[in-house]
Formats: structure tokens, C-alpha cells, sequence
DNA sequence: CATGCGAGTGTTATCGCTCACAACCATATC
DNA sequence: GATATGGTTGTGAGCGATAACACTCGCATG
């Protein structure tokens, strides 16, 4: 097990004071140290005085590891993430963070390229080792769910997936990307639209499929033509490759693009082709990444609360240590409008 | 002291099978299966494999609480970071957190809002209960400096932060901002603009003082008038503001934006105001974010490689930890030509 | 053939903490 | 005044690992 090699590095510092230096210096046993440092109820005021008098000269803090050892509670949260530069919430992981802060916990983070059998076995592997209590698996590929599922047995796990049916050992939480991509099309719909195109992220990802399943099944409700999807990546190069293309062998009435990149691409290809956005086709993205508000034009975009994302998906990581049910019920995402659609032409 | 509180929820787990209980198994002592844990050279290959066995039998894991209670090694660094949504390159956290791993290192995450000595206090009070060797400080903020000092005496600490010069107990890296700016500010010169305009990011921020500092010292250098600086945060809103105002009340030759979103609202702005880019203005931003290459028109800026920060950033700290001598040489940014930069009129 | 050495293994102490329990004291109760 | 009661404190036993040391071999060495 490479990653739980012993750490060779490290110069030797000198033993910091324990308990029972404090026990010793306050004139009491080390055990009414604990009981001052746990908040136990039945400490006279003077002796706690004592006892934080000492701890403050001392400058002494509780070792946790002894501390885990012994009440088999570590109060680390593992948090998984895939270092994919295309999934960028940084925000997610914040939220994730204080969340988890605010609750007691303290959060060990790993980042992973890809999610293979093996990768995900060590990571996991890790966090046993480490006595975390719970797993927050930010990832979501559709591979996730199978590899992650044995682990999913030996502690709770949560993950940040869209559209997966929540099971025993299974719990994802999303924001709807489903409902996203239904408020986009709809609205495009509202607009007079009768040729969306979606152009469609990688269908290996939860997030790509909930819209495109979003964007098909709001056409089909309203009785709308389903054009073919254009296959794409998630970057704004292949955005713009699929823009020149559209320009050159024909526009739709609008697209819907899988995300905000996308979308970008898009706008700058009919800028350079002399389409005008929304006169010629409408765009809507999907994200509201920092700046889309000021793509030229202005994007239609779907945003997400990040943030809320987090807190939920910690929320319900804690009710599954705890045994409590869970709330799996999406994040309602919501559509912003901005300049790059219009009324059908 | 609120985030060391007693974690108080969770559900009894069966306890997990020990080294006692591998070594029964594998009828050998429990110092025997912690060498074959710990590769030590002086097994029987026969007993390895029984031990081997043995710990696959009972899914036995390392219990790292009491290994890091004897060693007095948690395995841990800490990472703070600052939760500013304005600072967002998660690269830079992927690349720390993998390097730590690299090395066979967890990484515990912190997130801050702001860096008041409380707020900091706390944090590096957990780090230090927590047993971690060593902390990464990600928050490029002035502030910063004088309030970790206290800690940095404790622990080994690395701060993210350019333009700090480097203590004792203090070890900045960071990519060159200074460097960069001068990179841009010479390349606009190179075109032949002589009235060259920054709009300056906060100046709280060291990111922002540096790329101040470049472009003034790069004009000064090239004997070019140094004119007044525009205040600005980080936002594409406050960019456009700026665009707008400078549209109506005159255009200098060139601006160079304290980084991309800035950028893209000036974009937005001059192209809603008729301004010609680069045609009318040159504009040059930092940081190269996903897809300002497909900015209209797409962005000339300066790109830091994240990724390398990280990596040296955790090398350092690792040396550091090791009592070894620190190169603290910033990394060197590289300028990333585009359309929105061209000969001045 | 006694001695030394190193490989392989076991025994014991210890890390710093919490838990269970015992002991003590002062007050309340009969 | 003896007994219960409860708040306050101390004692001792682990938690699961590593470190230090002791022991037992087998084999080379003199």
C-alpha cells in the first residue's frame, strides 16, 4: 500500500505537553482536564479557572490522535474530487469545507484524474485507514457510481451525482440538471423557437446527460421537433469548432449548449461569421460561470448554487452517520436571462 | 475552543479487527505483522505471506490514530485556503493536495473568508491539535504575513504570496506577478502604445501589488509617462464600469487589466460603446482563464502556471518539515498573445 | 568447539487520551 | 444521627500501534 508508507521525512521536534503537565501544573488530576477541555459539567468554576490557567501557560492542546484512538471517532470527513480542470467549482469544495467545519469535522481532501477500479479502491482505502466517518464523492462521472459501491457498505458515502436513484448504501445529491436543462429549452420554446439544438457535453458525465435527457424530453412535451445532438467536450475550443461549422452549413433557431465554455465558443464563432446573437440564433449555457454576464452578448445561462450544494450534500453525509433519513430531493437550478436570446426570428 | 468541540454524533460501529487480531490469525506477534506493514527487511517471506493473507482475511486496516500517537508523525499538512470566490483556481489546490500525496501525505483543507487573527488563530490552532508537520497558506493577501507569523515559529509554513521576501520561519512562493506584468506592459510598448493605463486589482492583495508594482517599474524603465492607476476589484462587472467611463471620457492607447475578468468587462464595454479592440485600445489581462481565448475579441494575457505553484509549494514545505534549505525562486509566468492587442494608432 | 553475529521473532513499555468506577465531601432526608 | 443523594475529584485500565530490547536460531569464524 504505497500511499500509507511511513512518512520517512520529518525532523524531530520536542514532545509537546500533554495532559498530564497540565493535570500536574493546575495541582489536579489529568482526568478533571479532560473534564474541562470536554465541557463536562461537574467542575467546580475555581478548579476550571486553574485548569485553563495552566492549559494557556502551557500552551497545551489536546493530541487528537490520542483522542481518536480512543473514542474510535476521528472527526474527519474524506472529500473526493476529481482534479479534472474541466469541473471547476471551486466553490462546491468551500462550501464543502465550512459545512463540515461548522459541524465539528475537519475535512481531508484527494483529488483523483480519473476514476478507475484501483484509483478510487486506494483512495478509499485511505480514508478507512484515516478513521474517517464519512465520504463526500465529488465526481460525477457515471462511472462513479458502480466503483464507489463496495465502499459504500463500510462507511457512508454521499455523492454529488445527478440522476441517480438513491439506494441503500447510495446517496446523491445535485442540483436538478434535469430541471436546468428543461427551464432553458422551455423557455427557448416560449421564445418561438422551433429548432433547438443541443449541443451535448460528455455523455460520460451525469451532468451532460441529465441535460440532454432535460433538453429531449421538454422538446418531446411540447410537441417540438428533437434535432440530433452535436457531441461535444466541455471547452469553449470545441465550442467554437461546432459554431464555425453551424455557420457555415446552417443555423438552427437557437442552441442550447451543455455549458457556459460551450456556449462561448459558440458566441466568438458567429461573431467571426457575422451571425448576430440572438438575431440569427439564440444561445443559452449552462452554469453562469463568473464573467458570462459579460460574454458579447450577454449569456442566457441556467446557475447553480454551488455553495448550497455543498452544505447539502455535507448535511446529508452527517444524517448518514447518524443513521437518520435522508433528503435527496435536488437543487432546483434557476434560469437567468440575458442578451443572447431573443424572439425567433 | 468551539472547533475542537466533542464531535457528539454518530452511530457505534463494530470494532474493526487490529494487528492482535491479524496476528492470532496469522500465529505469529503483533510486532510481526507491524513489520510486514511496514516493510521491514527482517521477515520470512513465508511469514510475510501469512501475514499477508492473514490482513486480506480480515480486511485489516492500519489504524492511523495510534500509529500517529506513538510516531508522533500525523501524516498531515494543512492547507488554508482563502474562500474569496474571486480567487479561484482550484489547479493550484489539485496540484498541492497531489504533490502532499506524492510524498505520502494527507491533506487536511481549511477554508477562511477573511484573515483576521481570530479566524486564523482557529485555524491553526485545529492544525496544530490535528498534529499536522507542516501548512500550506493559499491567500494572497498582505494581511496575511504579520498575522501567521506567531504560527510560523510552531510549524513549517509556506504562503502562497508574491513579493514577500523570504524569513526564517517565513517561505513565500508564488508565481512571478511582477514579472508578469512587465511582460504584458513591455509587449504594449513593443506595439509602439505610449499612454498604457492599469486597471489595478486590490491593493490588499499581494497578486495585485506585484503586477502594479511591474507595470510602473516596466514603464519607468522604458522612460513611458506613468499614468494613474484605476481601482478596481476583481470583477468583469466593475471591468465593464471602467470600459464604460473610459469609452465616454477618452481612450488611452492601451490598459493593461489586473487580470481576465477585468478584461472581459472592458471587452463587453468597449464593444457595446463602438470602441474598436485593438483597433481603438489594446487590452491585456492576467491569469489566462478557460476561455479567454474565445473572448471577443480573444485575450492577450499572462499565463501562471498553477499546477507548478502547487507542486513547488508542497516541495517546500516538505523541505522545510526536513530542516533543508529552501529555493524560494518565484515561477515565471508567460505571456499568451492574442487579437486583443495590436500596434497602437 | 566455543564464540560472535545477524536474521527472524516475541515481550514489554509507552504514546496521550477517555471511560468506568471508586472515593470523598457536603448537603438533604428520614 | 444514620442514611441517602449528588456534585466533584481521583485511580486504573485500556484504545492500537511502534520502539526498544531480549531471545532463539543457524552459520561463519577463529
Amino acid at each position: 500500500m504505497p500511499d500509507d508508507a511511513p512518512v520517512t521525512r520529518g525532523r524531530k521536534r520536542p514532545r509537546p505537553p500533554a495532559m498530564h503537565d497540565v493535570a500536574r501544573l493546575a495541582g489536579v488530576s489529568h482526568q478533571t482536564v479532560s473534564r474541562v477541555l470536554n465541557d463536562h459539567p461537574n467542575v467546580r468554576a475555581e478548579t476550571r479557572e486553574k485548569v485553563l490557567a495552566a492549559i494557556a501557560e502551557l500552551g497545551y492542546r489536546r493530541n487528537s490522535a490520542a483522542r481518536a484512538l480512543v473514542t474510535r471517532r476521528s472527526g474527519v470527513l474524506g472529500v473526493v474530487m476529481i482534479s479534472a480542470p474541466e469541473f471547476g467549482p471551486t466553490s462546491t469544495i468551500i462550501a464543502l469545507e465550512s459545512a463540515a467545519h461548522a459541524a465539528g469535522y475537519s475535512v481531508s481532501l484527494t483529488t483523483l484524474p480519473n476514476f478507475s477500479v484501483e484509483q478510487v479502491a486506494r483512495v478509499f482505502e485511505h480514508f478507512l485507514a484515516l478513521g474517517a466517518e464519512g465520504v463526500v464523492v465529488v465526481a460525477p462521472l457515471s462511472s462513479v457510481a458502480e466503483t464507489i459501491r463496495p465502499f459504500a457498505l463500510q462507511l457512508p458515502v454521499v455523492t454529488i451525482a445527478a440522476g441517480q436513484p438513491a439506494g441503500q448504501e447510495f446517496h446523491p445529491i445535485s442540483v436538478d440538471q434535469q430541471l436546468g436543462a428543461r427551464l432553458a429549452t422551455r423557455y427557448l420554446i416560449e421564445l418561438g423557437h422551433r429548432e433547438i439544438v443541443h449541443v451535448r457535453g460528455p455523455q460520460d458525465w451525469f451532468d451532460a446527460q441529465q441535460r440532454y435527457v432535460g433538453w429531449r424530453a421538454e422538446l418531446e412535451d411540447a410537441g417540438v421537433a428533437v434535432p440530433e445532438p452535436i457531441d461535444a467536450d466541455w471547452s469553449a475550443a470545441r465550442g467554437f469548432e461546432i459554431g464555425r461549422e453551424l455557420a457555415r452549413e446552417g443555423l438552427p433557431s437557437a442552441v442550447f449548449a451543455a455549458n457556459d465554455q460551450l456556449a462561448l465558443g459558440l458566441l466568438r464563432a458567429f461573431f467571426e461569421a457575422g451571425v448576430s446573437v440572438p438575431g440569427d440564433v439564440s444561445v443559452v449555457g449552462f452554469d453562469d460561470i463568473p464573467g458570462s454576464a459579460y460574454f458579447s452578448p450577454p449569456l442566457t445561462t441556467v446557475r447553480q448554487e454551488f455553495d448550497r450544494l455543498g452544505r447539502k450534500a455535507i448535511g446529508m453525509l452527517l444524517a448518514a452517520i447518524d443513521g437518520e433519513p435522508l433528503d435527496h430531493t435536488p437543487i432546483p437550478p434557476r434560469l437567468v436571462v440575458r442578451g443572447s436570446t431573443g424572439a425567433a426570428r
